[in-house]
DNA sequence: TATTTTTAGTCCATAATCTGAACATAATCC
DNA sequence: GGATTATGTTCAGATTATGGACTAAAAATA
């Protein structure tokens, strides 16, 4: 809880966001509709709303008719013509940089191929500098003023540092300097739960499991992320399966990741697109690791739905391509060993988005705090 | 995030709550030091001082001078002697009751011991219904305002109303009419986490272990309770310690609770003193237990700590009296699974709270409640 | 000891913001 | 065409916070 206290200016500041939340929550509103939401005067209300179109952040889109009598009501909508916000991730094989508008729409997405295992941070970050540069200019070509930027890595990020990326091989990397405009940076799994918040199936509440060289996951209480103590909540691929399991780079045993970590699940295989291929065709090989997986993810998902209490579960990374194998294993342990005590178990769902669910959540990031603040990002 | 807009009303009942908070977290405040800690004007906070002076909730408290020179001011601070909030709790053996005044000082304790295993709920209720009328009449007399009241419950609470409490034997009971002021129900684990919070070492972030009967567990982060999707979250005691574990009463197998549950821990004895007894007297099979138990408590916790992100680990409960037998194995699993990846596993300590932790936890709830809400609390 | 300096707290005119009733506007109903 | 109903704006008034001037009380200084 803040302990700043309330002045006229953060009243108008907070109002503002009310407005433009109850609209973004609830899609276009006439201002005598936003008045009853939020509790305002229908005066008050005009008066917000006249700053926001002002703003450039919402748009009036023409006459509604609730079908009643009556004089119709001017429908007040976000507007994805002016304001942005860029996505940006790091991953093992490549760079990814997004736009987003006010209204989540994706304005544009741009990939670069990179091999960045064991790459000197400054190399990497150098040429996704040059890639923000080009996106940056392409937005503003089309109208866009890019407001704020969030980027992905696959590591832990404690205090806007990156502290440990062992599958790049880095540690303690300040990013700074990237862009001139507001800056965050978090983890590939948390980003892209978010991303499945606001880009995938819509549902509010869910743990989002990301499959990857590692195994992540990201839980999404009333749409709002869980971090834990130090933002390293969700480490769900060092849960631990087996007490006396096989040794994992983390210090431990028996973790998940060494059962259903992108490594284990492929085998000697490349990619998954071939094991994918191999389970289309029947191989029992490739059917049996998968199941295996699928009962140590089931083992690890009911201590992770014991300790957060997620409302579902979505499976996305690797998971998804996988889903049509591993659901029945996951959810064969769910049912028998989260039993009667807690009602039914939490639905298991494939993710609704691609392999960009982290850079989409990371625009999103951006998008959720001008909305939250628009009168601090937008110099009201 | 709330979507009502801010009316002058409102601001000035989150002003009263800021500078209520603020003397709450930081102890006694001259005027002046609220003003600069608020950031509102001296003005202001005199005027929101005299509101709150009239209500009874602070005192002046005679002159402070810092040291330096100039006018001494006038400390204003929590008052204890007006307002009250009663905590209260079912055990499977016992019911009671406190009184918290303002300043988070006990002022009445009572204890009733009662045999509720599998009691009709209407009996135990009404009982406790006889305790409160005893308890209100007390604290009236020594003139306390008893302004709202908690109740702690073994077992899981989802939007008021009493899930399951298995080892009561309850399923689905709404408690209702035990007092006539407002009223929360919470589940023990929460409410001695709560507990620990506010009467215990002091610490803003821990997960706190009860044990009891069954293991619980309540995560407190930045000084709030986590509680998850449908308020279940914390049930440490079924994490999977080992996936081909024995049967437990929740569905599952290996479950904690089997290892580290009371009766796990007592096998053939019949308290936790006499337990203690055992281990201070050296025999073997008692340590043995003990340590068997820790270990898998501390399994149990390093999948936790990767999923919750605790800031430190409090033993409570009857893992308290055997803190001395039980940190050992604990902190040794935690030090060799939890590894270099998080840098140093978070600190083991023991509850600063005694056997009363929940109780004293349901009391502070309504304290938190009416400093953070005295307009609405207090009829300002 | 008298005066200056410093800090605390109050007073009061002013400013920012929201409210609420009246009003203008624009549609449907009869 | 007039009545009805709902939207949105205007304007005077209410609430609350601000900020500079002022009073109060202590230490430092002369």
């Amino acid at each position: 809880m803040s302990s700043r206290g309330v002045r006229h200016d953060s009243m108008r500041a907070r109002n503002l966001a009310v407005v433009l939340a109850t609209i973004h929550r609830s899609g276009p509103h006439t201002r005598a509709a936003l008045a009853e939401r939020t509790g305002l005067t229908k005066t008050t209300v005009s008066s917000l709303v006249a700053d926001l179109l002002e703003a450039g952040v919402v748009t009036e889109s023409g006459a509604v008719r609730g079908g009643e009598r009556g004089r119709p009501g001017v429908a007040v909508s976000l507007s994805g013509h002016r304001v942005a916000a860029m996505g940006l991730e790091i991953n093992i094989d490549y760079l990814a940089a997004c736009v987003v508008d006010l209204t989540r729409t994706v304005r544009l997405r741009r990939t670069r191929p990179a091999d960045n295992r064991n790459s000197a941070p400054a190399r990497i970050l150098a040429e996704l500098r040059d890639l923000v540069k080009e996106t940056t200019a392409e937005a503003e070509s089309a109208g866009l003023r890019v407001i704020g930027a969030a980027l992905a890595v696959p590591g832990t990020v404690e205090g806007g540092v990156l502290r440990s990326a062992p599958h790049l091989g880095w540690r303690d990397v300040r990013v700074s300097g990237l862009v001139d405009v507001p800056f965050a940076l978090d983890n590939e799994a948390n980003l892209a739960a978010l991303g499945e918040l606001w880009f995938g199936s819509g549902a509010n509440d869910f743990l989002y499991v990301s499959g990857e060289i590692g195994v992540g996951a990201g839980l999404v209480v009333e749409g709002d992320l869980f971090r834990g103590t130090f933002g390293l909540a969700g480490e769900l691929g060092h849960v631990v399966v087996v007490p006396d399991g096989p040794d994992c780079r983390c210090g431990g045993r028996g973790c998940l990741e060494a059962y259903a970590g992108q490594d284990a699940l492929l085998g000697e295989l490349t990619s998954v697109r071939e094991l994918v291929a191999r389970l289309e065709s029947g191989d029992p090989g490739a059917a049996q690791a998968v199941e295996r997986a699928g009962h140590a993810l089931g083992v690890a998902l009911t201590s992770a739905v014991h300790l957060l209490d997620p409302g579902r579960i979505v499976l996305g990374g690797i998971f998804a391509p996988l889903f049509r194998w591993l659901a029945e294993p996951v959810s064969e342990e769910l049912r028998a060993r989260l039993g009667p005590m807690r009602g039914t178990p939490p639905a298991l769902v494939v993710s609704g988005t691609g392999a960009d669910a982290a850079v989409l959540g990371a625009a999103g990031l951006i998008i959720q705090r001008i909305i939250a603040e628009p009168a601090q990002l937008l110099g009201m």
